[in-house]
DNA sequence: CCTCGCACTAAGCGTCTGCTTACAATGGTG
DNA sequence: CACCATTGTAAGCAGACGCTTAGTGCGAGG
């Protein structure tokens, strides 16, 4: 189980035991799905009794919301960090890129449910989430966006191109495992070089600094 | 509803009904997921009563199964025609990701199911979809291997690479939707350009002819 | 020591699930 | 016309589902 490792997760979870419940909600999500999930699963993996989970959350729904919720948030704030340090579209976006990709292999598990598990989400808690999702997609448009428009990027619609950026980065959810052969951070690294050549940008371009010599 | 579309799809199946079912189930399972989809759903949706379901098929799971496996030859089956016309990589894997991704676009509705509806196989049949995307891969991968060896392509990692081209692929069947800005075959053709750059190959090599004059 | 509130459990509710059974309509073949 | 395989239906079974209810253990405050 990659418990332990995601038990650094959601530090500040107001009970012990609300946390442990979620803890066991997102590995029962990433495995089986949503729908495939039952109370009873996530309240044993907890070591509880299923109504338990209702004293926590009012509905199995809610429980998914939040894991869905907290995870985009998590994400939304590292790709506005990374545009808040940095003003060169070049180490912006390889820096978004790096640290979007590694999120995603790190944390596989709950980016897969934030990722796939999105369509079983009411109505009214998926726009929440959906505005979320505007945002990052906003922010990456808007970085390849400006970098074409300072001729260092060469892409013809920044919509294709952040889509396809975004896609390496959540796919790696899909994928990725404990038994991969690269860490998050060297997966970034190497996904953040791709990408850069696929925007246009030309190895001959060392940018402000960091000439990253290997 | 996309069923006209789809309407072409399996043009060799065969009693009427039993394609019937399986566009009605793919809707459904692309929609709302294989889990959240009940028998009674697809039958509906075809016209019928929930038991002329058990009359074609021996469990809602085989008639996953037919689906899923009938969109991975179909997958893999583009692939191997591609790399049987062309010989030079760069041809090659320009024109295997034009057509993989205008096929994940084209098809968006079957390929969603194919792409993220696997994990609900029972483990047999999964194994048998399984060893269809394993011979996927391992073409992708043999094709950027033998152009990094001929110095076509500058990639550190064969295996990464193909990852990353698949993953621009199978990922547009998670976002694209009829209302999309592109056509699927205009979407392909852009990334076809996007995946070449990302291997490395510089625009000023023509590869063996087709000077693509737009 | 009593009392109250909170976190939790045991048991079970109404409903829905995949699937089966028993039976009817249809159309091709002798 | 008799026969039967094929293709469908109506009804329902056994089990599992999300969630509720009634009640228990326990630590804090008086």
């Amino acid at each position: 189980m990659t418990t332990s490792l995601s038990a650094e997760l959601w530090p500040d979870v107001q009970p012990e035991t609300a946390r442990r419940l979620m803890l066991a909600g997102v590995d029962a999500f990433a495995q089986r799905g949503y729908h495939a999930t039952t109370t009873r699963d996530i309240a044993a993996a907890a070591g509880m009794s299923p109504a338990a989970l209702y004293v926590h959350f009012p509905s199995k729904a809610a429980l998914l919301f939040a894991i869905s919720r907290y995870g985009h948030e998590q994400t939304l704030a590292l790709v506005e960090n990374v545009v808040a340090n940095e003003s060169d579209p070049v180490a912006r976006i390889r820096l978004v890129v790096e640290d979007f990709v590694a999120w995603h292999a790190r944390r596989h598990t709950v980016a897969r449910v934030v990722q796939y598990e999105l369509q079983a989400l009411p109505e009214q808690e998926f726009e929440v989430v959906a505005a979320l999702r505007r945002r990052i997609e906003r922010i990456v448009r808007d970085v390849i966006a400006e970098g074409a428009a300072d001729g260092v990027f060469t892409v013809s619609d920044p919509h294709v191109a952040a889509r396809a950026v975004l896609s390496l980065g959540v796919d790696v959810a899909r994928w990725y495992s404990e038994r991969a052969r690269q860490t998050p951070a060297a997966l970034g690294k190497e996904y953040g070089g791709l990408v850069l050549r696929m925007l246009g940008v030309t190895p001959e371009t060392p940018s402000t600094g960091s000439p990253d010599s290997a």
